[in-house]
DNA sequence: ATGCCTCAGCTCCTGAGA
């Protein structure tokens, strides 16, 4: 089973990207068997359902206009699908979750934060607590649990182009780490360092200044695995080639293969 | 550095992203 997450920055820009890449795993003999999409920027009814269909993905989607939006491609139906996080009140659209295959996946675009003690960065602390008491109930109901999606977190300095000159900025302070790290504590774990990675393995990269030729980047797209997952875990690597596609969401995918 | 790109929208500028 291969699990993937991707923040496409607009589904209507990337729909073709999309839709290429994931004909491409499947040419490879690797088909991807759950997309979450982060990014949608739009509504309902704009939903490219049957061109997904007709790659042979159902789907599951929760949008918004202009920002956020979610989605969670599967090649078998999603089943006791959620959207948002129950029990913490949102207007935006940013959670959702299904299971499929016996995999609880819950799919999550995290709040920007925008800047440490801004208004935005007090709503990323709520939504963090409010996502971590919800998770920590669905682990005793689903204990085979992915939580993948763009966390706009990084770990640790491995996760920074700069460490030093990035220090304690958005997505680098100590109050979202603290948070990232009461995840892990639940009983979650980063997928991505199971395994030998290169050094400086990112999977975001700024649109401005050659962010990405020069790997100017930040690994803030996360895939979390429940303990009973992770004996299953084979892989998990940033697929970078998208990025290089002409006109870019500014994520790659990060793939998860699980036996 | 109030900058740099990219995207959506009450679109020819602004807000937000990260």
């Amino acid at each position: 089973m291969r699990l993937a997450t991707w923040n496409v920055n607009s589904l209507s820009v990337r729909l073709p990207q999309v839709l290429d890449w994931l004909a491409a795993q499947s040419a490879s003999g690797s088909p991807v068997d759950v997309l979450a999409l982060q990014e949608l920027k739009m509504t309902d009814d704009k939903f490219p359902a049957e061109a997904f269909a007709a790659a042979g993905y159902c789907a599951q989607w929760f949008g918004q206009k202009t920002y956020n939006g979610v989605a969670l491609l599967s090649r078998t139906p999603a089943t006791d699908v959620v959207k948002n996080i129950p029990g913490f009140d949102d207007d935006m659209a940013r959670v959702i979750t299904g299971t499929v295959d016996g995999v609880r996946v819950i799919g999550a675009y995290f709040p920007n934060g925008q800047e440490p003690g801004s208004e935005k960065f007090e709503y990323k602390m709520a939504w963090l607590k409010g996502l971590r008491q919800w998770i920590k109930n669905e682990l005793l109901v689903h204990p085979k649990l992915v939580l993948m999606g763009d966390y706009n977190i990084t770990f640790d300095e491995l996760d920074m182009w700069d460490p030093v000159g990035l220090q304690d900025t958005i997505h680098c302070t100590e109050e979202e780490r603290y948070h990232l790290r009461a995840l892990i504590a639940l009983g979650l774990h980063d997928s991505f360092r199971l395994f030998d990675q290169p050094p400086k393995s990112f999977s975001w990269w700024d649109y401005r200044d050659f962010g990405f030729k020069r790997n100017r980047g930040l690994r803030i797209d996360h895939i979390l695995i429940s303990t009973a997952l992770k004996p299953l875990a084979q892989a998990c690597v940033v697929d970078k080639l998208p990025r290089k596609n002409e006109r870019p969401s500014d994520h790659a995918p990060v793939v998860l293969t699980l036996a």
